[in-house]
DNA sequence: TTGCCTTTCAATCGTTTGTTTCATACAATC
DNA sequence: GATTGTATGAAACAAACGATTGAAAGGCAA
């Protein structure tokens, strides 16, 4: 029956997630799945190749080409500005969102802090070319002039944003104090990392005003935080 | 002899770090520090306590009380903007520098990404101490009136930023080309983190002017990096 | 029914795990 | 020199691990 090694990977997924690949026994991954312990050799033939598999059923997730699901790459109209709004956005959404399950992004942040050798190829092509979706936004953001360390160097302050609160998720919550939790949604992350990277690059004076006046959508915010207006201006 | 203790916690340190506690072989550990098996139940008892006395070993290194060694909190007379700077510099020197031991900076890493139990309240209390610390700071530069869920937001950007290169260090060895490598050094990054960070919060038209101009001093650079001058100007 | 193939099960394989035991070696004290 | 407390070592403990086996059960065509 396929349908046991759908269970079988789903209960494989989970508990690698939560516990990592010695962590997670093969006997309990198998009592999760309610399924024999010889029918991960059946279909897998080997733990190792289990967790291969998990992960690969994982990784589709951590794709920046989703931005783009559903559209023609040249007929996009969309400004480089709102391009990387959204490129936020889905990160966020991927990392802390509700729709995916969780035991994806969890299990990938496991295999990005650790690289397992099985999965190392493979992974690292996934990642790289996320990441190069991100650097040509940046291209479409920044002038031609910028030396090529420093898009790599806002790159990864854009995603390490976005990335850490699952990295350390655990620990956030109980950082975050409960009566401001709610300002840490999707939405609200999504609009606060955005600003913060508009600002940050010196953005303000077109799209971050473009963003202020609703122009540009990211999470259905219409009114504005007024990150600078309530700085203390000298 | 206490040297043999001294021993066996090193060499389970960096085991731990390394491969996290299942991964890590009890019989591997008194192999690496030359000693015998019973040596890890004669000095700690299990091997879990073992764990807990290798991370409160490690742990305090993650202080920002660092920023004030050898000052008198009151006496102090740097700007609210050159703490920010140091108190970036600090964090990165320990994620990334060579001084402190790597094993040390792993292993919290690991405990940020999934808490043990039996070091949970310890550690919880080491890194809130030390976000409340960076609160502080933002409290210095940040206006009275901005909304406390702020504060939490910018801190988490601007801690995300330096803790990145740890977390997600092995994978970023193969993102970043060679040629670019240079450039993510310490002083580099936290050059470019505090140039962020600071441009993000609208302090350019004091702070960062300063910063260009050489009087705020973070890892001895004199030269501007000038990112906005090279920012597109619409 | 019969035969055949796929799937599931209980039982067990040889290792490796963390932990413990007991005997020994060392150093200091009486 | 005998004794005591500390430290180390080789061996073995039960338990859990991943992997495998051969038989049993199920479905399906002939």
């Amino acid at each position: 029956m396929e349908d046991t090694r759908t269970r079988i990977l789903l209960a494989a997924g989970e508990l690698f997630a939560e516990r990592g690949f010695d962590g997670a026994s093969a006997r309990e991954i198998c009592e999760r799945a309610g399924v024999n312990i010889a029918a991960i050799n059946y279909y897998f033939g080997t733990k190792e190749a289990l967790y291969v598999e998990a992960v690969k059923a994982a990784a589709p997730l951590f794709r920046a080409e989703a931005l783009f699901e559903g559209r023609e790459m040249e007929a996009d109209t969309r400004s480089p500005a709102q391009l990387l709004a959204d490129y936020i956005r889905l990160m966020l959404e991927h990392m802390i969102g509700q729709e995916t399950p969780a035991w994806k992004m969890k299990l990938i942040m496991r295999e990005m802090l650790e690289p397992t050798p099985a999965c190392e190829a493979f992974f690292h092509q996934h990642v790289l070319t996320n990441f190069r979706h991100l650097l040509r936004i940046l291209e479409g953001l920044l002038p031609g002039g910028i030396p090529e360390y420093r898009k790599y160097q806002i790159a990864l302050s854009i995603v390490s944003q976005c990335t850490h609160y699952r990295a350390a998720g655990k620990l956030l919550e109980k950082i975050i104090p409960p009566e401001l939790r709610p300002q840490f949604s999707v939405d609200h992350l999504a609009r606060h990392i955005t600003e913060f990277v508009f600002s940050a690059l010196g953005l303000r004076s077109s799209f971050v005003d473009q963003w202020r006046a609703g122009k540009l959508d990211c999470g259905g915010y219409a009114d504005a935080l007024a990150l600078d207006r309530n700085v203390k201006s000298e």
